[in-house]
DNA sequence: AGCACGATGCTCT
DNA sequence: GAGCATCGTGCTT
């Protein structure tokens, strides 16, 4: 119901990587609303940061980016897979936020039946997961009545978060490749651990 | 459990 | 024409 407003968005983009842990990431697909807590996201930020698409200045694939925040930012590659980026800062400034997985909490019937039962731990299986494609590219998520949105949701203890370097920029030259610009929820326990 | 690899097409040089 | 902000499979330990 707490929608994030535009507020939320326009602020310094590691900020925003971090808070969006534990939002509630809300897709409207063929009328159903289906949710996932975001676990993990991953900043991009600037023409500086040669992992960002925005390196290469304004295209017609970053353009997004160098729009007003709160915009979804989605983009093809590998060949087959969506990515799902949020748009952060000022309008004129290109940064994003990418989802990198969420937990599902609503719709899991759904979500799994997209996956054939595997997990939505990536980047490219969440989208898959939440039917996430190009066509949702520069929508506005602030947009109470868009198929894509984000609401406020269970707020993540920073002794949670898990911070590290950004994944799969191989080529990437340092400082680049390994600023810990990735956030993450620590893995929920499996087992409690044995006492001997 | 961990690594190597192929799939597959768009974007920018 | 090269390089991808990846994933699933299949093979090795």
């Amino acid at each position: 119901m707490k929608i994030l407003p535009r507020s939320f968005y326009d602020r310094p983009t590691l900020v925003v990587a971090r808070e969006l842990l534990g939002k509630r990431l809300i897709r409207v697909l063929e009328g159903v609303q289906l949710v996932g807590l975001i676990t993990e996201a991953e900043a991009y930020i600037g023409e500086e940061d040669l992992g960002c698409h925005a390196k290469a200045g304004r295209t017609k694939r970053t353009a997004v980016m160098f729009g007003p925040p709160g915009h979804a930012y989605v983009y093809f590659t590998y060949g087959m897979h969506w990515m799902l980026n949020v748009v952060t800062e000022s309008e004129g400034f290109p940064a994003a936020v990418l989802i990198r997985a969420i937990e599902p909490v609503e719709g899991r019937e759904i979500i799994d039946s997209r996956r054939s039962g595997k997990d939505t731990l990536g980047p490219a299986k969440l989208t898959q997961a939440l039917g996430i494609d190009g066509k949702l590219n520069g929508l506005d998520l602030c947009d109470p009545h868009s198929g894509l949105r984000i609401e406020a949701g269970p707020s993540i203890d920073d002794k949670d978060v898990i911070t590290g370097p950004r994944v799969g920029l191989y080529t990437v030259p340092e400082p680049w490749k390994s600023i810990p610009w990735r956030f993450r929820v620590a893995p929920f326990p499996k087992k409690t651990t044995k006492i001997v």
